[in-house]
DNA sequence: ACAAAAGTGTTGGTGTTACACCCATGG
DNA sequence: CCATGGGTGTAACACCAACACTTTTGT
């Protein structure tokens, strides 16, 4: 085999098994909180630290499908927005045994997903040891899985703000009300006037008025939007802003 | 072992050959074109055909450490921005020869830098087989690299418009002209009136004139201006447009 | 003096901010 | 009829595109 520097027994280019982590947030419209999911490892190292639901890309399976399988591992959810953060080469930390004895290196590719809140059911298996977490109370975790969850957590705030990922994981139909709070709880409190955040958006012309009211108790019923992705899609990649 | 189901012998699970390819561009404000740095394969498969500058992970050197030997080995130049740019598993295309056959997979990191040119020396080795070609006139790549250059060309026009990555690659001291000229080149010619420009830039507070001149021939001399880092720290992370 | 290049100013229009106000409904 | 939440309007201001204009140099 004439390329045999190449391949594997070349003592100069390095072997890698590469995983995937995952950044899964969602959004609790009704308590108005942010959360992420974590996961409790079930192995050494790190046993019992949480950390980013991850995994190890098999044979024949790409990336994304990679992403996916462990999400939907963890949670079972039919909307959602997943695209691919950044790879970090890990040298000191290898959360899948013992590969490295055997000099083999460890990528971690993330994954940043945004998913339904209401529609997520957590799955029960392997004890339970997947839940939500407060953004803003995040444990220490393990093999400093922490600056890609800052990462990925950066990368929520913008990409709320210029494109429109809000809807993949709204309800079909919504108030604008709704959406204020959805981006309120992601960008914090005081992000824009409600009034000015209304007429941004209906300016741009997407959000459809379906005719339908939504009445919470008292006060005047609240009109029901639908995004309109195809009076959305002249304006991709154009620069715009929702903030 | 106890985790030996983890390790190379598993086979369920991928092993990997790392790859890193990069996107270089850079500015010729005397001709006032966009270029970026190919180089014609020296081996199978694709022998002959041009593709970007890339090459294995070696043992012991990190994702960045490989961008930046391999632009080392291409080019010689002290001025430059670099960033990862996406990681994109190929099932179809190993450009490293015979690996595959072993059933290795292949990723490609892809990075994406910009150097200065007037400083940038291409190294002759290799038979002089790297060379700069206008963007706008690109051969068609090898294993599909199309992509990735026009991703790299969209990140190169992203950035330029929110961040300060020209003055990494601008002289020390430059004028208000060859700013607009460099962000003309990348951006095309009607990205903005001149004037305009120039007063939103200086608006910004950190560009400092120097107090020297520049004069080319007949006109008025330019001021030369420099950039300065630390006036700009504070609007770090702020959205800020230059367009 | 004139052309060339750099730099400044003006003007109409558009977008943003911070409010005050009006409308529809339940109790 | 009033509290509650939804929805509209507006005055002040900042910003921006387009263009005309002035200043400083070389020849």
């Amino acid at each position: 085999m004439a390329n045999d520097r190449h391949a594997l027994n070349n003592p100069a280019i390095a072997n890698f098994q590469v995983g995937v982590d995952n950044v899964i947030f969602s959004v609790d419209l009704h308590s108005q909180k942010l959360f992420v999911l974590l996961s409790k490892r079930l192995q050494q190292p790190f046993q019992g630290v949480w950390s980013l639901p991850g995994t190890l890309v098999r044979k024949g399976e790409s990336l994304e499908q990679a992403a996916d399988r462990i999400l939907k591992e963890k949670i079972k959810v039919n909307s959602l927005y997943l695209e691919q953060l950044y790879s970090f080469d890990e040298f000191a930390c290898n959360p899948w045994g013992s590969a490295s004895q055997l000099g083999i290196r460890y990528l971690s590719v993330s994954y940043f997903a945004l998913v339904r809140f209401e529609e997520a059911e957590l799955i029960a298996r392997e004890g339970g040891m997947t839940a939500w977490f407060l953004v803003k109370e995040i444990p220490t975790l393990a093999c400093d899985r922490d600056r890609i969850l800052h990462y990925g957590y950066r990368r929520l705030r913008n990409k709320l703000e210029y494109s429109p990922i809000a809807f993949d994981v709204l309800p079909a139909v919504f108030t604008l009300n709704e959406l204020y709070q959805f981006y309120g709880t992601v960008l914090g409190e005081n992000f824009a006037d409600y009034s000015n955040f209304r007429s941004r958006l209906l300016k741009l012309g997407f959000l459809k008025d379906t005719g339908l009211k939504s009445s919470r108790g008292a006060g005047r019923p609240a009109k029901l939007y639908r995004f309109d992705s195809e009076a959305f899609a002249p304006l991709k990649d154009k620069p715009m802003v929702f903030i």
